[in-house]
Parts: structure tokens; C-alpha cells; sequence
DNA sequence: TATTGTTATACTCTATAACTATA
DNA sequence: TATAGTTATAGAGTATAACAATA
């Protein structure tokens, strides 16, 4: 079998594989994956606006709206009207959403050393490199339709 | 950045851009990117019990069943008591499932070339192989609780 | 005119638990 | 007792389209 009919559902194994064990591991907290994704890309930066966070996700901005409210409701994030935008809206994490992943990063800890043990280093950062490469590659923005 | 804590964030950036081009790609042909896995996981074996195509796929049965009720609903599979156990039900393609799988397996082809032509052949299978060395290791049958 | 976000809506996937039938 | 599948149920993510407010 040709590695290139492999590599998509190589990766949708890989990726599922992570998607539940973080799932299962998130579940205690009250969180799902991808809303530690979505607190994740908060915690890096920090009062993006409601598109911006969707772009850095990736996702869609209704999909995220529809996050936000479920992370606002538990006081996990607020949202802000923006400075000088008056039509959007900037979004932060409060203490309490700080405080939380901190705690899910660490819960997380023991995944991402399960992942990378089945690694030499090297190896990990060729894995990171090739996935960036193919993530770009798909990058919709730069593809024809044909 | 250490490896370690990007590989997370780059297998799901990279699945959830093929994810996405594969959803666009076979929408036209009225199937979902899940939905195109459940056929292909038919086309290389046919005839399995739902439990067995869980296993493979891999997914839940009672999700399995959801999408089955989709599918033979656009008379793409068909499902047959177990010649041997009352209590299964074996599953396979129909001739117009066989037909839309070589179809959407085609029009998939431009997605993996692609993929595939940001890499050399050698990253290509050494993507594979990390790929499984890492799914392997988030195997939840091997892993300690903690 | 274009952009940000909201709302309504619909669909798929996901998964647990209780259940029936069978091994 | 264990297993295969069904059913009911619930929740989450996904995404399109129409809309209001603002740039």
C-alpha cells in the first residue's frame, strides 16, 4: 500500500486516538476537548475577538459563539464590547477560567507524555514539522477546486 | 516550544483541515467525511457484524448504528441477519454503495495528492509511521488510568 | 458596501443506559 | 452470564442563511 493512501486515515486514527483519551480525561473537569482548545488559544492570547479566536481555532464563528455561551454560563470567559469596534466583542478568561486550565493542562500532562514517549525527539519534532506541512498544504485558501 | 507540547495541536490542526476539505469534497455526493470512512472500512472487508465495524472504524456502536440507519436509508448498505449468530447483523455494501465509494474515492484523490506532494516520499511514510507509533501509544487498552 | 456578531435552524456524531434476544 | 444490537435520550460541534448594528 502507497504511504499517500495511508495518511489521511493515519491521521484521523492518530487524532481520534488523542480526541477521546482527552475527552475522557477533560470529563471530570466539566470540559470537553474542544473547549480546552478554545481556552488554550484564550490563554495564549488573550482578549481576541470573537472572529479572531475562530480563525486561530479553527472553527466557525457561529460554532464558537455557540462555545462561548456554554463557557460564559459556567463564568469561565466573559466577553467584553471591544474599545474602538463597537460591533465586536473581545473575550477573556476570568480567574475561574485561568484557575481551569491551569488545572486541565496539567490533567492533560500525562497524555502529551504518553505521545511523545513513543517518540525519540527527534522523531517528535520531524512529526511536528511534516504535520505542519500537510495542514498547509491543505489550507483552503491556497487550493483550486478542480 | 518543546515538541512535546505542540504534537496535540498539530494533529488536530492537520486532521481538522483534511476533515474539512473531505466534508467540502464529498458534500455534492450527499455523504459526510465519517460517512466515507464507514464505506471505505466496507470496501476493504465486507460483510462484518456493526460491533466489528465499530472496532475498525473506530467508533461506538450505537453511533455505527446511527449512521447505518443513514446510509440504508440511501440504500448504499444493507444489513443481513448473521448466518451463524441470531443475535448479529452483518453488514455490506450495495451495488450502488460499491459504485458511490469508487466515485467519492476519486474525487478524494486530489486531497491526498496534494497532502501527499508537500512531502518527500520518505516523509510521506516516515508521516505514517510516527502517525501509528503515536496512535498506538493513546491505545486506551494500554493505558494506567493515573 | 463590507464586516462583526446574533439568531434560528438543522443535521451529524457521540455516547450512556436500559432493554430484548440470543449465545 | 456475557454478548449483539436497539432504543431513548441528551449534548456538543458544525455550518448556512437571514438579520441588525456598525465600520
Amino acid at each position: 500500500m502507497m504511504a499517500k493512501n495511508e495518511i489521511p486515515m493515519a491521521l484521523r486514527a492518530a487524532y481520534l486516538a488523542l480526541h477521546r483519551r482527552s475527552e475522557a480525561r477533560f470529563a471530570p473537569h466539566g470540559i470537553t476537548a474542544d473547549q480546552f482548545v478554545l481556552l488554550a488559544t484564550l490563554a495564549r492570547g488573550d482578549a481576541l475577538t470573537q472572529r479572531e479566536l475562530a480563525r486561530r481555532m479553527p472553527s466557525d464563528p457561529s460554532t464558537v459563539r455557540a462555545m462561548l455561551v456554554l463557557l460564559e454560563r459556567d463564568d469561565l470567559v466573559k466577553r467584553d464590547t471591544h474599545p474602538t469596534d463597537a460591533r465586536a466583542r473581545t473575550v477573556h478568561l476570568t480567574a475561574a477560567g485561568k484557575r481551569k486550565f491551569r488545572q486541565l493542562w496539567k490533567a492533560g500532562e500525562s497524555i502529551r507524555a504518553q505521545m511523545v514517549g513513543s517518540l525519540q525527539l527527534h522523531e517528535a519534532e520531524t512529526l511536528v514539522r511534516l504535520l505542519g506541512r500537510v495542514a498547509e498544504s491543505l489550507d483552503a485558501e491556497r487550493v483550486p477546486v478542480d
